[in-house]
DNA sequence: ATGGCCCGTAGAACGGGA
């Protein structure tokens, strides 16, 4: 079972990426960030015809995720919830749902702007909340989770294209740090890391600057397997292909394969 | 030294992203 995570910053525009990326890796599911869709244009018809299924939760303009799930091999999405029900929300940040077994939860975190912003105080009570929801039931539920997305969190020195410059700047900052170990700690993986990988390996370039040329880049997007999943996960990559693209997302997809 | 791009909503700039 192969499942991949993508913020396409805008699914009306990423459609046609998105359609051609899912032929070429046909996992079984994809997380979406940033589709910036209401519910009511989400390309259902489109995804379907592509041969998967979605469950989603938009907004206007901003935030927006969505599940997709292979019809083929793995079928609709079961027990969908959006939000956070410790953390009512009118962000679309959250979608979950059970596939093939698996407890898949599809995360858009806060980027917090900057460590002086107001945006940055609410992102640590949306982790918090997260985790708070998350961890009472994580080994006692019977499908094991998946938490996957954009967690805006570069989590070491090894995850920045410039650590010294990014030191205790937004996405690589001491508490948003110390609550992604914390996530770990609650009985995650970060299934990227449990296999070697090239050094500078990231998952976003900014836009601006040739940051994707010059490789500037973060490693913010993650798929964390629960612990017991451990054993099964055979690779972690990140798809830097769709970056090269014109009009690409700022964000690769990254992928994981559990047997 | 600063900001340099892209997207949505607009129907001109601006908020937001990271």
């Amino acid at each position: 079972m192969k499942l991949a995570t993508w913020n396409v910053n805008s699914l009306k525009v990423r459609l046609p990426q998105v359609i051609d990326w899912l032929a070429a890796h046909p996992v079984d599911v994809l997380a979406l960030q940033e589709t910036k869709l209401v519910d009511s244009r989400f390309p259902v018809a489109e995804l379907e015809a592509a041969g998967y299924h979605a469950v989603f939760a938009g907004q206007p303009t901003y935030n927006g995720v969505a599940i997709l799930s292979r019809k083929e091999t793995v079928g609709s999405a079961r027990s969908v919830e959006i939000g956070n029900p410790l953390f009512p929300d009118e962000q679309q940040r959250l979608i979950s749902a059970e596939v093939n077994g698996l407890h898949i939860v599809c995360a858009y975190f806060p980027n917090g702007r900057s460590v002086e912003s107001e945006k940055y105080q609410y992102k640590p009570r949306w982790i918090d909340a997260l985790i708070a929801w998350l961890s009472p039931t994580l080994a006692s539920r019977s499908e094991p989770t998946v938490l996957l997305g954009d967690f805006n969190i570069a989590p070491e020195a090894a995850d920045v294209h410039d650590p010294e410059a990014w030191a205790g700047q937004v996405l690589c900052s001491e508490p948003e740090r110390a609550r992604f170990r914390t996530l770990i700690e609650a009985g995650f993986r970060d299934s990227f890391r449990l296999f070697e990988q090239a050094p500078r390996s990231f998952s976003w370039w900014d836009y601006r600057q040739l940051g994707f040329r010059r490789n500037a880049g973060l490693r913010i997007d993650h798929i964390l397997v629960e612990a017991r999943l451990t054993e099964r996960v055979r690779a972690c990559v990140i798809d830097r292909a769709p970056r090269k693209l014109p009009q690409p997302s700022d964000h690769a997809p990254v992928m994981i394969e559990i047997v």
